[in-house]
DNA sequence: CCCGGAACCTGATAAAAATCATATCGGAAC
DNA sequence: GTTCCGATATGATTTTTATCAGGTTCCGGG
């Protein structure tokens, strides 16, 4: 499989424009092109482990990634989920503490590597890249704190909704524009917001009942917006 | 009141030494001391709203402060506290956003504010405070993805037993070395945890019936620890 | 194509927590 | 000291959610 994959440069990476990168110079992005790997991986790999001291970040070139932390029980927990242009694992490397949360692929992507060396020199050379650290940081703790409030507050079906709402924007839809492109399973799903199995199924077949959503096999197709944001509980 | 009060200098405060202005030279911390103002806040006040635009950052000198977001129902949520020494509203001035939060006071206070231009100035001047303010992000950041799977994973006996802990550490004792400072009602306990403040007393009383806290009035004193942890499921 | 395991689904039941109702306590204001 | 109100406490009930126990369906590998 390798063989046939191509690495791709930084030059032309497209997912980079929105990431933290946007800011780096022809001549700092050769730099990165220089030292970074660049590999194929599988769903199901992981990337690193929580408590692993990190020895450099990955950019997400194609593919989707869950970041997850254990709890006191054993129970997985989805804390967020990371997509194309996405840079995961460079918080353990600004603040200089292991990772903490897992890293596993959910789909066949393409991931960049780029050493912890690498990274701290392009730091020292461009302060604009700080300004984007901090920029990440702020926003992954702003969605951090509005999680807290709806796990806090809000009951599993508004959780539910609030996340089928979320899995559109982050997968996007097939072509007909209502088909979440999203492969979670229903326990992924559970994890995400916090419950078992079984109950998220039973909220998505109720949400399939009033002909809010359609079901078919695992597919998930968000028939009725106007419904769903209501089921959230997100004011317009 | 305000004329009693005595305007604490940065040079000489104590709380400050453990937050992101430890990095601050002589000659920068006469300046903060130029131009910041320093006000005596009574429980209760506010210093910032949600949504609002941030003009400085507050120095707690003394005193609490709880941050709080509103619920989609209208219900407040604690997402976390400050206490001497933290730094508050530094977020939305990095970032440039909107505060996210909202900062009550929780006893009578001596809070140093420190102008938007002020605090950009020393940001400018001195690299190292921007790798403090990155360590507080980071850290705030594990803390909120910890309270995630708290709120997801454990239930309200658990999630209570972990916040009594964490208000021992974050408040300190009476001189009997095992009653909480804090002064916490019950309803702010119950929106720490995310549930209803009968819930909370009931657990209360439960935790009392076994002899692993003691209730006096509102104060709570903590007499058996091991009890205690064992109960938040947080192993040694 | 068939097989097997994982994912999905449904029902019954139990446990956890919210809600509603009411009573008492405690401390601040007078 | 008395009054009064918010905070604390407890009981009864309902709602929400987890757990357990069975099914069925889907899908990849032989």
């Amino acid at each position: 499989m390798k063989n046939l994959f191509e690495i791709p440069h930084c030059e032309t990476c497209l997912p980079r424009l929105h990431s933290m990168f946007s800011v780096l110079s022809q001549e700092e992005l050769g730099k990165l092109q220089l030292h970074k790997g660049c590999n194929f991986h599988r769903s199901g790999q992981v990337l690193f482990y929580e408590g692993d001291y990190p020895s450099g970040l990955y950019c997400l070139n194609q593919g989707k990634v869950k970041l997850t932390k254990v709890g006191e029980a054993g129970r997985e927990q989805i804390v967020r989920l990371a997509r194309e242009g996405d840079v995961v694992g460079y918080r353990a490397l600004v603040s200089g503490t292991p990772y903490e949360l897992t890293a596993t692929v959910l789909e066949d992507a393409s991931i960049c590597f780029i050493p912890r060396q690498t990274f701290q020199l392009l730091l020292k050379e461009n302060p604009a890249l700080t300004a984007g650290i901090m920029r990440q940081l702020t926003q992954d703790l702003a969605r951090a704190e509005q999680k807290q409030v709806s796990l806090a507050q809000k009951q599993v079906r508004e959780r539910l909704a609030e996340t089928l709402l979320m899995l559109k924007e982050f997968y996007g839809t097939e072509d007909d524009g209502h088909t979440l492109r999203s492969r979670l399973t229903r326990e992924e799903i559970a994890s995400y917001i916090g419950t078992v199995s079984e109950t998220v199924i039973r909220v998505l077949s109720e949400l399939a009942r009033e002909g809010t959503i359609v079901l078919e096999g695992k597919k998930i197709s968000i028939v009725n917006l106007r419904a769903l944001r209501e089921a959230a509980r997100i004011p317009d």
